[in-house]
DNA sequence: ATGTTTTTGTGAAAAAAATAACAAAACCCC
DNA sequence: GGGGTTTTGTTATTTTTTTCACAAAAACAT
């Protein structure tokens, strides 16, 4: 898939933005950018290029202009339903967050397999498994979020496609099988945490190396 | 940094192996490897390539030799100890995750502000704040996650730098400043959500096009 | 007005990553 | 033990991503 990266800077930019507007900025230059996301200057006009945003010349960018911009490439300008699925550590800690909301997710639901975690009339209900597909369909929401243990997530993903969802994201430590038709987007702790490992490991050392070469 | 992705994909054939492993399989070849985990074959050994592990022509790997080799490289034939800073919503969530354990990672001790979330008893302790610098440097820790709100995160980051963390994997939403002795991982759970939206968008309006050009 | 500075937008170049291709080794079968 | 088959390991090729570089537009100064 082309430019891939460039759509997850995108989202980055938007998020900096936010940040670059309450602190009272009116319009902002690729390297501000650049600086608040940590690349090039060049990458982000290059990114901006891409998707056929532009500023002015010697003007920057126009923060809501932009923003607005972005959230239409992003498809951000309408309010998406989402669900959770596994009401568990992540799946709750998920639900309870507030941050979604804040970018425009409505998480509508969370399922649950187990009765005693089942709890209907919390702020984001918690309702039984029994009943994902059912919501689904008649609440055309196209977002999941798989939160359950390795064993049952491809399970869960079927049923999810079956129903009509279209996008997924899985914080199950496998990888799951879709039709082309639904995007599985993985995120993985476990994995991301080994690789902080692998390059502080690195660093430490490269450093010791350094030292010896003196 | 060149390499980055293989690194990553180093850490999910490890994953994928161990599951292998336990499905009863004593050898696998690239294929195999390349399924578990989405990838062509030529990427699989590409990857063992770089990394100088070697298999046997026609023989495939024998996978406790892989598992052991892949450990070596990614640093985890010893036990990595880290700390959680923030013991909200994800940061409790991951405290009381065993999937780190299994992995060889142990959380020695979840950090807080607030006294009321203080539990010096608990399985994985959660203590003052305060007394994390003086816990890093006794403990010799060198791996952090953050997980307290984004307004401390930076704050939160230069303290763990000066006690000498090298690896943080930070879970707010906001660009930190590391010196390059410190390498930081972030995850942005919105971003990666804002993600499957674009991409699942995308692929709906495809299939629309697609519909029209019949 | 005219020159100077700043900053964008993009095409060209470089770097990195992924894929393909295939020789060589290892095994199998007869 | 020779011919066929499978699978690795690596080099070559292609694709993708990032960076560079600079012309042109806009703003400013004088
Ligand atoms: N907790 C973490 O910090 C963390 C970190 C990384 C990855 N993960 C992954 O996230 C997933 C969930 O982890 P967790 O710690 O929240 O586990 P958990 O056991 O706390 O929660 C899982 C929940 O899913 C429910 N469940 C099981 N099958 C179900 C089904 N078919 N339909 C609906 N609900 C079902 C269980 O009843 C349970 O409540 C796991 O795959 C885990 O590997 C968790
Ligand atoms: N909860 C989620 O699902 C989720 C998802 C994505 C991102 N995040 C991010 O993760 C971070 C934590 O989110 P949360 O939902 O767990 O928030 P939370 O408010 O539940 O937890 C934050 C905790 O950090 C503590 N804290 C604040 N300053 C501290 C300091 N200086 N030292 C130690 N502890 C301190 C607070 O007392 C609180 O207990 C935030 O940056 C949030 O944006 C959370």
């Amino acid at each position: 898939m082309k430019n891939k990266n460039s759509v997850i800077r995108l989202s980055r930019y938007k998020n900096a933005l936010r940040r670059l507007k309450t602190m009272g900025f009116a319009r902002i230059f690729s390297d501000n950018l650049a600086d608040a996301i940590g690349v090039t200057p060049s990458q982000v006009r290059k990114d901006f290029s891409i998707f056929g945003i532009s500023g002015n010349k010697r003007g920057g960018y126009q923060i809501d202009e932009l923003i607005e911009h972005l959230n239409n490439i992003l498809g951000k300008n309408t309010i998406k339903h989402a669900i959770i699925v596994g009401a568990g550590n992540i799946g709750a800690a998920l639900a309870k967050y507030d941050g979604f909301e804040k970018d425009g997710i409505k998480i509508d639901a969370v399922f649950e397999a187990d009765p005693l975690k089942v709890s209907s009339q919390a702020v984001i209900p918690v309702l039984h498994a029994d009943q994902m597909i059912e919501f689904i369909q008649t609440n055309d929401i196209r977002i999941g979020i798989i939160a359950v243990p390795e064993s049952s997530a491809q399970q869960v993903l079927d049923l999810m496609v079956l129903s009509g969802v279209k996008g997924v994201l899985n914080f199950a430590p496998i990888r799951l099988r879709a039709p082309k038709e639904c995007v599985v987007n993985n995120v993985n702790l476990v994995l991301e945490l080994e690789n902080v490992i692998y390059f502080s490991n690195l660093l430490e050392k490269e450093a010791q190396e350094a030292e010896i070469n003196i």
